[in-house]
DNA sequence: CGCGAAGTTGAAACAGGTCAATGCTTGTGG
DNA sequence: CCACAAGCATTGACCTGTTTCAACTTCGCG
């Protein structure tokens, strides 16, 4: 399920790296992060990358493929706090409070690197820049967790369905992977009722109606949008450029 | 409304850093926080302290009272994301994306330390353990942001009740101000709607219920938990002690 | 004393939840 | 190549938690 491996990807060949989302490092941050960098980890669909409670010895940058943090109720209710996608920093709560108190589960196979807790403090003493980098990329994680809060607190079913696909294409966006409009969606129902905070009956439902009035269309792992402007209307969503930020 | 004031609290004898939730800082620590504090700033209730859109050159800890960040929808849903106390750091936002993506409302008058936003490079740079201890508030707040939308997009309303109290009663309780389960409770029933995404009248309904029920007793800006056992049942709120954390 | 903000309450409407059944894939083993 | 199981999507019928509307009360304050 879960097998290290040695380093494929050298930081100064990252692919992520080239893309224009990702602020340009100097010299030593790059050669920092490289030899930060302590190995990868691939990890199936389906199964948990981090663990609610745990605490892990690393810290990870997503690489490839989609995940989800999430929690559990007690009895099971499951929310799904936000899609974690490449460039991502995880596990940042593991380093800050001891523990997870979160999970977080891979959508898709998926592909990480991954960092020695142990060596985080370096970071913030020897490269200031990166260590205000890790605020950034935590603060830029919670402002996704509060857009997400306030569409599942204010909207209604079809507003937060619009919402959500928007969300997400625009941040595929910014890694180039939209074209014509079409991109990867590999979530099923059951995740987005659970990021929503809806029934899979009603997401269902909901969903249906979405592509019968042919806002957009979802199907085989793929997500259309066929009206955007009237999907932002919907979902309340202003089209934003992609911001720069860092990639650790 | 908003009136800078000459520092009435110096670092070295503020309040807060008294107690024990508050990490102890070292001389140097202390030293370069009491240079980085500018000022103090005094916001009645009712006013916004940092505004969406706005990009303030201060960030700020609350000093005292009570305030809240929240978005507003196009239509004029409003959400609020969190409670903001005594201790918890404001307006990085403003430092690491140039505009705030939400709002801060004070809920009752407040009091507050006020740092230049030009300074927390040298932050950074100079002290790279509260470099640190910022990342460390972002996650906080992130984790706050995450437990809250868990509650709205999973609990029952009653639920989310429950769980509101007590997460209020337990962050209030590790700066030391609950006496004999009863805190100050400053709330209004719109702020409780628009923090559980309910409506106005459907709070109501559930918090009589949950008093005449004998959970709990609010009223006169007080609040008194009765039955901390079946409340935590209900809100699924494990009690934990509370944690060490940074003061800037 | 009177006004505005906050809290209460009942009745009716509706969005979304629950239950139950059905189909469609896909992968596995015989 | 077929049968079968497992996971996911779909749909209808019914039920209920929550919203909306519309009073009315209470409280604090000038």
């Amino acid at each position: 399920m879960a097998q290290p491996r040695p380093i494929t990807t050298p930081c100064e060949q990252c692919p992520l790296r080239r893309l224009e989302v990702f602020r340009p490092f100097s010299e030593s941050e790059l050669a920092f992060v490289s030899t930060f960098k302590a190995g990868e980890l691939n990890v199936a669909a389906g199964h948990d990358l981090l663990l609610v409670g745990n605490n892990s010895p690393h810290v990870y940058t997503l690489l490839r493929g989609w995940a989800f943090r999430y929690v559990l109720l007690e009895d099971g209710r499951r929310q799904i706090l936000n899609f974690v996608l490449p460039g991502d920093f995880l596990g940042l709560q593991t380093s800050v409070f001891e523990v997870m108190e979160h999970s977080v589960q891979a959508l898709t196979d998926v592909q990480l690197c991954l960092f020695p807790r142990s060596r985080l403090w370096d970071l913030y003493r020897e490269q200031p820049g990166l260590g205000f980098d890790v605020t950034w990329l935590a603060a830029h994680e919670e402002s996704l967790v509060d857009e997400n809060l306030a569409s599942v607190g204010q909207r209604s079913a079809l507003e937060r369905m619009a919402f959500l696909i928007l969300h997400i294409v625009q941040r595929i966006d910014g890694l180039g992977l939209v074209k014509n409009d079409v991109c990867e969606f590999p979530l099923t129902q059951q995740h987005i009722a659970d990021s929503m905070g809806l029934s899979l009956v009603h997401t269902n439902k909901t969903l249906r109606r979405l592509v019968r009035d042919g806002y957009a269309e979802i199907g085989g792992g793929k997500l259309r949008i066929l009206k955007r402007r009237a999907l932002e209307k919907l979902g309340g969503q202003a089209p934003r450029p992609p911001r720069l930020r860092p990639l650790i």
